[in-house]
DNA sequence: GTCTATACCAGGATAGAC
DNA sequence: GTCTATCCTGGTATAGAC
């Protein structure tokens, strides 16, 4: 039973997420406390709880945020006329993601986050899960076109191929979130090398 | 200018750290106090704390025990003969591992950690080098020996390839760690099979 | 809905006796 | 070196006024 609009609920949900990823990216994920994202948002304790039951309903809502960016990014690009070989795909993919940001470091923690978390876990897998479906998806529509499979052989190779365009996104989070590798184009060019074609 | 013998202070502090192990790997990482850790040692809180300045102390010494074997199982490896091929050893690697972790999700929990603790920053970007290096001499080794490549030429590929099986090591802790892939051997084999031979 | 002030608790670390 | 008891900080969440 919303007191206001519920466009309003959304906006300060939404405005109050954004805070705190700001403040996640500046002092890091764990070491945030309420206090900060407070400050951050420039509001008050009892404005933030009106919003939201705790820390951990906020992190999901970054979380969520943070990665349906990504989905709709690799749903735009298999629209995109010429397509994209996958590899370069994986790259505008992970470019926009450094992008929107800054640093994936974030990101790694909140993989750490979510071995013990069962609601961000779930996220985890699900997002991991669409995320191989997309690029399976997109895939295929690249042999179809490019190479001219069938349709049942295009699925085929896109279901084999897909789980390693996700793992070699995995390992480049890791690469630039954790160790900083300062060449993240050419950490990529390295990964992408060795994609099935 | 230890009171008692340096033997009896590093088994101790061997001692609490395999508890510390123990403890990370029920509870999970950061949900483990210190109170879980002098619990699940048997000990006091005076006895942790004349062996280790606090808990921060306590995890490098965890994660530094935990890397170290991976890098002795390689080195043991390339001195096998006949070599196993790389992809082989990579598998090997990683079923050592999940022996000795049971879970990996401890891992990928350090490395969320390792986002913000400079320490264990520190230390992860060392074991991860470590480990590329071990890679790269095995890749190296095992070209010359069956391929009759030069020792320039397998040296070159071996630079080149090692980054890939970093890349697929991390994913595939990620993946059992985190996502709790229940088909462990499945996965090796997909990452596997992609690599370059 | 939002503010200020505060209760409450968990956890890391120390003090001093043995 | 190790124990017990305790201090103290930092952080989450609530109460009650506006």
């Amino acid at each position: 039973m919303p007191k206001v609009s519920e466009e309003y609920r959304n906006a300060k949900r939404a405005e109050i997420a954004e805070a705190a990823l700001r403040a996640f990216r500046r002092r890091g994920f764990q070491a945030t406390s309420i206090a900060d994202i407070i400050a951050e948002a420039g509001l008050s304790a009892g404005a933030i709880y009106g919003h939201f039951s705790g820390k951990d309903e906020i992190v999901l809502e970054v979380a969520t945020q943070v990665s349906t960016q990504r989905l709709l990014d690799l749903t735009e690009l298999a629209e995109a006329v010429p397509m994209q070989p996958p590899s370069e795909m994986l790259k505008v993919v992970q470019r926009g993601m450094l992008r929107d940001l800054g640093d994936p470091g974030i990101l790694v923690q909140m993989w750490g986050e979510a071995v013990t978390d069962p609601e961000l876990r779930t996220l985890a897998t699900g997002i991991a899960k669409r995320l191989r479906e997309s690029y399976a998806g997109y895939i295929s529509l690249w042999q179809q076109r490019e190479h001219s499979l069938s349709p049942e052989e295009a699925d085929a190779l896109a279901a084999e191929q897909a789980p390693l365009f996700v793992a070699a996104s995995q390992s480049f989070i890791l690469q630039q979130g954790l160790f900083g590798d300062p060449d993240a184009e050419g950490y990529l060019d390295v990964v992408t090398r060795h994609l099935p074609r």
